[in-house]
DNA sequence: TCCCTTGTACTATCTGCAATAGTACAATTA
DNA sequence: TAATTGTACTATTGCAGATAGTACAAGGGA
């Protein structure tokens, strides 16, 4: 059973948060490459949305190679997930960077920075 | 002459972009404590939007403190506007703590955050 | 005095996107 | 046979951002 949790006072849309929150599990192997993952319906029902909302969020995954769909058979995380990892995470490293930019513009040290790091 | 940005593509309003922007002007130093900004109008102008647009930010910016409008005369940085970075730097630092919390939703360690962060 | 600019304050409208609602179809499975 | 699956539409709603337009009072400069 998959926990998505939707915050609806985000600006990020319903759609967006279902992939985030399912790329994320992916990524730390809450879901398996191969498990099934419930159906569109399902999910819809379980969240109290729409299911075009749900198969929107299915359509962008299934487009990055996260998951794979098949008629009458439900919906499955693929068999190849490494390298959809690897992508993502040299995208958030991306803005891990931006952000430290921002940061140091403002004046703020290499060390504020590391120890606001390390104190969560 | 102010200098803003406008990104077409990111998901933020307008209104809010000003507001950014300008804040980090203050925070930065580029722009200074009393110093006149443009006027509503003028701004709009040159950015090429609607008035009301840069009304809504400039109203989001007194509220903040940032700046102070007299009727008439014009709008102005605030005289006090040490506050002003103390803010900012908080609202980045949150932001990075969410980016933070990103990575390590994806399975990325915190020394590799740090490395990412030291190699720059 | 007259004209221009300032901030302020409305109302009305447009626009795009997210989300909902509803229906339908083909194929598989129990 | 009945239920469930993904898929594929169209139509509608809702909302926030942005635009358009008008109006007013007050100050400054010519």
């Amino acid at each position: 059973m998959i926990l998505i949790n939707l915050d609806y006072q985000d600006r990020t849309p319903i759609y967006e948060q279902i992939v985030n929150t399912i790329e994320k599990y992916v990524a730390v192997g809450i879901l398996k490459p191969k498990e099934q993952i419930p159906s569109i319906r399902e999910l819809a029902t379980t969240l109290g949305i729409n299911p075009n909302t749900v198969k929107k969020a299915y359509d962008i995954l299934e487009n990055k190679k996260v998951i794979t769909s098949f008629s009458t058979k439900g919906t499955y995380i693929s068999d190849q997930t490494d390298k959809v990892l690897e992508n993502r995470k040299k995208e958030e490293i991306k803005n891990l960077k931006k952000q430290i930019e921002v940061l140091k513009g403002l004046g703020v040290t290499e060390q504020e920075i590391i120890k606001v790091m390390q104190e969560k």
